[in-house]
DNA sequence: TATTTAAGGGTAAATTTTTATCTATACCCA
DNA sequence: TGGGTATAGATAAAAATTTACCCTTAAATA
């Protein structure tokens, strides 16, 4: 089934292209694993974490379910999505199960990634150590403003943005992150496109267009904060 | 039907408290609008803001459809979930529609907010001006760190976090922002119960142990570079 | 060694969310 | 002024996700 996409006029931005088809977010992932369990297995991950430093051995679906808040049925159908296979009245294999998450999400090799964008944000997020452990490698940063181009941000040099292209071909770098304010968020996703990225993680509140063969990951805060905001109305 | 949830232990953190029900998230929500639909909202809000600064004054669901990439549909129906009526042939008035998805979010009054951990996320959001627009208020920031507090980070002064409790009853302060490491999380969000908070905004990846009339979003970093991954998955 | 029990696995049902279809309305233009 | 059409609204269908149920397995225990 074709469900045509017009060309349209996205302020300052013409979408050039016909796009046969909206696809969905579960389209684009093309695994079979629901796109929510996806989002909670990094949650699983830090139990089984924490689990490992104490030393323990195996762990059960229960076990999961008294610390997070799920139920355990939620817990097992997500866990069978990464192919893991318990053990009766035991569980699961600590060890074992990491591996598998690990794997499963390809966060036991490291992607290198550009950052766009040498802001506050920006800047937060090379300083955050943590992403080596989810197969993420940070190696440049880029920004337009003379202010910030030539800083030393957490070790890593902040390099004019007309660099990109040219360093993303010859490093092969795969992934981009966008912390650009609204205006300069597609003009980054350009760039990035330009020097091969295959992937984008989009912290800027803009959807941003791209071909087909670029998949976007929205970070956005607002969604976040407007699920608290309509839960905390509740209590009014 | 009630789902008993034993107590537990996890980690240090013992759960005293027995829980009746594990509440999903649709539950806690107890609006009628689904959770996606709620997340995609501040997008609509984004375009519109675009449309009125270009002064139009209708905007219809395949406008949003066409820069969104979204089907006219769910628009339609994420939009109908605010109360909003349209008009056929026209759409719905601009202004119109952005007071009432702002209504929705009750992001047209602002919200008093206390931010723990006034490390690198923490900085950025401190930074981040635009809260204001999502009827966020941040008041005063606080960390543990003899090396921050009394610092000035975007105008505001980092507090020791003894002084939180009291600070909060005074100010009647209704959300936390949790931007501590892991290790610290739970602790900060005990210290803001004790203050008296309602809503907790939790940037660590840890699943929180709260009193049942205190809502808490994860903002979670590792499940939308979980999302991502497996989406670049397909290409490698 | 038999029995009990706490898990996991698979299938099916229920629920939620998304998408489609149909109808009515109001604008536009001849 | 009347017909065509774009678009909202309502209702229904489809798809995705969550939850329940039953069965099996393996460990613990008597």
């Amino acid at each position: 089934m074709s469900r045509l996409i017009k060309k349209g006029l996205y302020g300052k931005i013409k979408i050039e292209e016909w796009r046969d088809e909206i696809l969905s977010e579960k389209e684009i992932l093309h695994s079979s694993a629901p796109l929510p369990s996806v989002r909670r297995l990094p949650l699983y991950l830090t139990v089984l974490e924490e689990f490992e430093r104490e030393g323990r051995e195996w762990i059960s679906t229960t076990d999961f379910s008294e610390v997070l808040f799920l139920k355990p049925i939620q817990v097992r159908k997500d866990l069978a999505h990464t192919g893991i296979i318990g053990k009766p009245k035991k569980g699961f294999k600590v060890d074992e199960l990491i591996a598998t998450i690990n794997n499963f999400l390809g966060w036991n090799n490291l992607t290198d990634a550009f950052i766009v964008g040498a802001g506050a944000l920006g800047s937060a997020l090379l300083g955050y150590t943590g992403f080596q452990h989810h197969g993420l490698n940070i190696v440049a940063a880029f920004d337009v403003s003379p202010l910030v181009i030539g800083k030393i941000i957490h070790g890593k040099k902040v390099l004019p943005l007309e660099q990109l292209q040219d360093l993303g071909q010859r490093m092969k770098v795969r992934l981009g992150i966008i912390t650009v304010p609204s205006e300069g968020a597609q003009n980054a996703a350009d760039k990035l496109i330009e020097a091969g990225i295959s992937g984008i993680w989009n912290f800027s509140p803009v959807k941003l267009h791209v071909p087909p063969n670029v998949v976007v990951q929205r970070e956005d805060l607002s969604s976040g904060l407007a699920v608290l905001s309509v839960k905390l109305g509740r209590f009014d």
